[in-house]
RNA sequence: CGGGGCGUGGCUCAGCCUGGUAGAGCGCUCGGUUCGGGACCGAGAGGUCGGAGGUUCGAAUCCUCUCGCCCCGACCA
């Protein structure tokens, strides 16, 4: 391919709107234009990256004999209303109504009526496809004979969010794998878990990315299991708890944190009511200097306590109010209140609310003595005592809590943020380490919870009817794609992992004008394309060196290949390696076995790179 | 949704406070000199100053409204 004739734009400097490297740096290698917020166009280069990792995963998942379609983009509300997620999914759920739907909006405007449009809507754009082919299998398999099976499609998703950024990495508009598994028990379910868990593994080895996956929040679905599936990255949105002596790693969100032993407090004597005046003293580290009496000058913050107030919403509709208490110096982890209340949502307690609930301002509230609230205590504070509390009583903490005897009813549990260097609760010997990573992918065992709803059901060898057990196992291919630059780049560009690079060779052509040059350039171009090598030629005249080598750096192709008047003097080209800035210097006629030998090398790289 | 910022040729930005002929660099076109890490000279093309309304003799500039985009936050009780 003649560069002179690419789709391409190149910036010098980094559009303004651009946060992140991979954003940034696709933006100025003109490989992805914004059209609007989280929208984006893949041009030329960009689309050549992303086939190339679709064709990885097509290939991965069919040597587990999943089987690819398309369904549609826009979907039937009906749908979504049979599984009740219509009325679940929220603003994320891009709807709108059609012309039959509009027309009559228009009708009933002209009777004088006003009728809210929101209520005529009826379709939206696909967030994911659950719906659609548990619709399609169950209209189209009857029979344990045909089971399991697995369908996947690779489609473009649009998801309203809240706040598109990070370019491809948090679009609203974006293609994603998605795959559904259909089995007429959990134990094949479980089965089909563990050969998509070992497929996202190949296929995230094969793209040459360090990733791991993790143990994740499965959220309100119940007893189910989930990995996510991220590549490490220091600009990733979430944070992971890896254990350097076991195999132990999980998004935080899920991170079993220990239960360490309750400090020495002393002997245990009785709750003193409004024991401290603290006046103002909100912040937990403010009130360890300010907590003072006859006896104390100041308190250590293992000793202090804090306490969060929850509503938790169940799925039924019904509310609860939930307190949790951990000690000063913990975070919490609201995920770990949510799980185990078992609530569908659940909120922080606005503000004002929970003043007039408690009866004391932000930083005085505590959990003594409040009516109809659920109690769970931390489990690091079993056995604690002689803490200190907020007493609900603006300007004053309780001192003396003893959580078991002063919270009748209370529950101990895990409830905290685990931190980096918590001894791993799996193994009980190595200590965790932290990590950022970008999710890119996550396999999903969803159980019964749309077959039931939609019906999907099939005949077993007695006749007798049952619903499917569903899986679902996605990935995100363009932000995978981005994920990687984001893991593989320096200061003059891109580095593309040779598996999704656009190109493989970047020939570039230092005096195109000359006819001798640019016959060199363009037979080793003919030679590479020959042996099946993917090549792209800067042919572009009037160009300096320098400004070729500056652009080659940045588009980042694995090989880039010199030819110029300088080095043919000799008879010879350069070859350089975008990674370690390797030169081999070749004659034009064994750039073949050259480009094929470094190819072998990258490769050779790539397999060590990998997650384990 | 709350808070903040920004909208001026394709890109990065100046001009706005203090109203008076729309600018620079990069990129693009043409001509010439260059040519191994973003060369130089000359000549060009290209802009409803996000949109609407208002104030004014006159608005990119002041006022009002609006749209778009970006950032931060939405868990320390």
């Amino acid at each position: 391919m003649k560069q002179s004739k690419l789709l391409i734009q190149t910036l010098r400097e980094t559009p303004r709107d651009a946060d992140v490297v991979s954003q940034q740096l696709m933006m100025r290698a003109g490989m992805i234009q914004k059209v609007a917020a989280g929208i984006y166009s893949y041009l030329p280069l960009a689309y050549r990256s992303i086939r190339k990792f679709e064709e990885i995963v097509r290939e991965e998942l069919a040597k587990d004999g999943c089987q690819e379609l398309l369904m549609p983009a826009v979907l039937p509300a009906e749908l979504w209303q049979e599984s009740g997620r219509w009325k679940f999914y929220g603003d994320e759920l891009l709807r709108f109504c059609d012309r039959k739907a509009k027309a009559e909006v228009a009708e009933r405007r002209a009777k004088g009526e006003k009728p809210d449009e929101r209520e005529f809507y009826n379709f939206c754009l696909g967030p994911t496809h659950e719906e659609v082919i548990t619709d399609i299998v169950r209209r189209n398999v009857r029979s344990y004979k045909q089971l399991p099976m697995n369908l996947f499609q690779i489609q473009t998703k649009f998801r309203d969010e809240r706040r598109p950024r990070f370019g491809l990495m948090r679009g609203r508009e974006f293609t994603m794998k998605d795959a559904y598994s259909f089995h007429v028990d959990d134990a094949c379910a479980d089965r089909e878990y563990w050969a998509m868990f070992n497929a996202y593994k190949r296929i995230f080895s094969r793209l040459g990315v360090k990733f791991r996956p993790v143990e994740a929040d499965s959220g309100a679905i119940g007893g189910s299991f989930t990995h996510e599936f991220h590549v490490l990255a220091g600009s990733g949105e979430d944070a992971i708890l890896s254990c350097d002596a076991c195999d132990y790693t999980s998004n935080i969100e899920k991170t079993e944190a220990p239960a360490l032993p309750a400090g020495d407090h002393g002997a245990a004597f009785e709750l003193k009511r409004d024991h401290f005046c603290t006046p103002g003293i909100v912040g937990q580290v403010e009130q360890v200097a300010a907590m003072k009496d006859a006896e104390h000058d100041g308190m250590p913050i293992a000793q202090t306590s804090k306490f969060f107030l929850y509503r938790a919403t169940f799925a039924d509709g019904t509310t609860k109010l939930v307190g949790a208490v951990l000690r000063g110096d913990h975070e919490i982890n609201p995920v770990k209140v949510k799980n185990h209340v078992g609530a569908a949502e659940m909120e922080l307690m606005p503000l004002d609310e929970a003043e007039a609930f408690t009866g004391a301002k932000t930083g005085f509230m505590g959990p003594v003595g409040l009516k109809d609230v659920a109690i769970l205590v931390d489990r690091s504070l079993e056995g604690a005592v002689n803490l200190t509390c907020g007493a609900n009583r603006s300007d004053y903490h309780h001192f003396g809590l003893s959580p078991a005897r002063d919270l009748p009813g209370c529950t101990f549990t895990d409830l905290r943020m685990a931190a980096e260097h918590d001894t791993c609760t799996r193994c009980g010997k190595g200590h965790y380490q932290a990590f950022r990573g970008i999710e890119v992918g996550q396999v999903f065992k969803l159980g019964l919870k749309y077959s039931t709803s939609m019906s999907c059901t099939f005949l077993d060898e007695q006749g007798k009817e049952n619903p499917m057990v569903m899986g679902c196992y996605g990935i995100g291919i363009t932000r995978t794609v981005a994920a990687a630059v984001e893991q593989n780049y320096d200061t003059d560009g891109i580095i593309w992992p040779w598996p999704i690079a656009p190109y493989q060779v970047h020939i570039v052509c230092l005096d195109p004008a000359s006819p001798e040059v640019s016959g060199v350039a363009s037979q080793v171009e003919k030679d590479l394309e020959g042996a099946g090598f993917e090549v792209l030629h800067d042919d572009r005249e009037g160009l300096s060196p320098g400004a070729k080598f500056k652009d080659a750096d940045l588009l980042g192709f694995p090989l880039r290949l010199t030819v110029g008047a300088k080095g043919l003097k000799d008879g010879i080209v350069e070859l350089r390696d975008r990674r370690t800035k390797e030169v081999v210097k070749l004659k034009p006629e064994a750039a073949v076995a050259e480009v094929s030998a470094a190819r072998d090398r990258i490769m050779q790289a790539l397999e060590t790179a990998g997650g384990r």
